[in-house]
DNA sequence: ATAATTGCAAACACTTTGCACCTGT
DNA sequence: ACAGGTGCAAAGTGTTTGCAATTAT
């Protein structure tokens, strides 16, 4: 059988990642904070590393539209998170987790009037947050010079 | 001023995508259909149209989460496409607008609740569409032997 | 004539892979 | 010692770009 060693990169991966939910970082920003660290990692084991991690469903892969890199996300054990849809904040890249029970309207409409069956591990609203959106707002007020 | 010149490859590609609204094609994908039809075209010459294409809005370019191409499809004028979502199968590749009054309910929820405001032309749900959830669970009934 | 469009090859960015070497058990 | 992890360089993909040749006006 195939036991796994331990091994200081996918480890501090790990932690990285578990203190930053709800926030998506590409295989270049990992590598950066890792050099940053002090770490002389190499780019292709950072990858190797998190197609690891996306295999033990420890971390979600995901690659948005105008996005030409794949940004990483924590998927938090017991969260549900293939059961409710995520909104990304595309100026502060929050995520947002649409766990209320209006999902279920969602779901429930779609497939009843659409006979759609949505897949949440797939689907992705894009927009803008609360705090990003007024601060587009108070730029409209004045804008720049 | 700047005039467009006529080209038989951009007169091509829009009829093309005219002829097919609802779906999404690769520039790959276009390059292959042209070539099928006899045409000698070079690819990045089918890049190039269809980039041009998306900044006269005739269509829209979409990367969705997993896919590791960029997707283009046929924005009907008119439709209002911007202000709906759009239901994406996963397996006929079939765009389905999400211009029902479902629509509103769903902007107001994430906006009263989440302070999300949607950006649709960002995002895509992706799932089965009535038609294949149907095949799919056949062959669950009938498993492959 | 002149400006847009194309083909071609090279360049790019992100990601994967082969293989020798290192490390954990 | 032996299997898994890593570094390095090369290869692979999808896409873009510089430039000379072609085509539409």
């Amino acid at each position: 059988m195939t036991r796994e060693y331990k091994s200081k990169y996918k480890a501090w991966m790990q932690a990285f990642f578990r203190d930053n939910p709800d926030r998506r970082y590409s295989a270049q920003e990992v590598f950066g904070r890792m050099s940053e660290s002090g770490m002389k990692i190499n780019l292709a084991t950072v990858y190797r590393n998190l197609e690891r991690l996306c295999d033990d469903e420890f971390l979600q892969g995901q690659k948005l539209p105008e996005e030409e890199e794949m940004y990483y996300r924590f998927l938090q054990p017991g969260m549900g998170c293939t059961e409710h849809l995520h909104l990304y904040c595309a100026k502060c890249g929050k995520v947002i987790h649409l766990n209320c029970e209006f999902m279920d309207e969602i779901s429930h409409h779609l497939m009843k009037e659409h006979g759609f069956s949505i897949d949440c591990g797939e689907s992705m609203l894009v927009g803008l947050c609360r705090e990003c959106r007024a601060a587009t707002e108070r730029l409209k007020m004045r804008p720049a010079t």
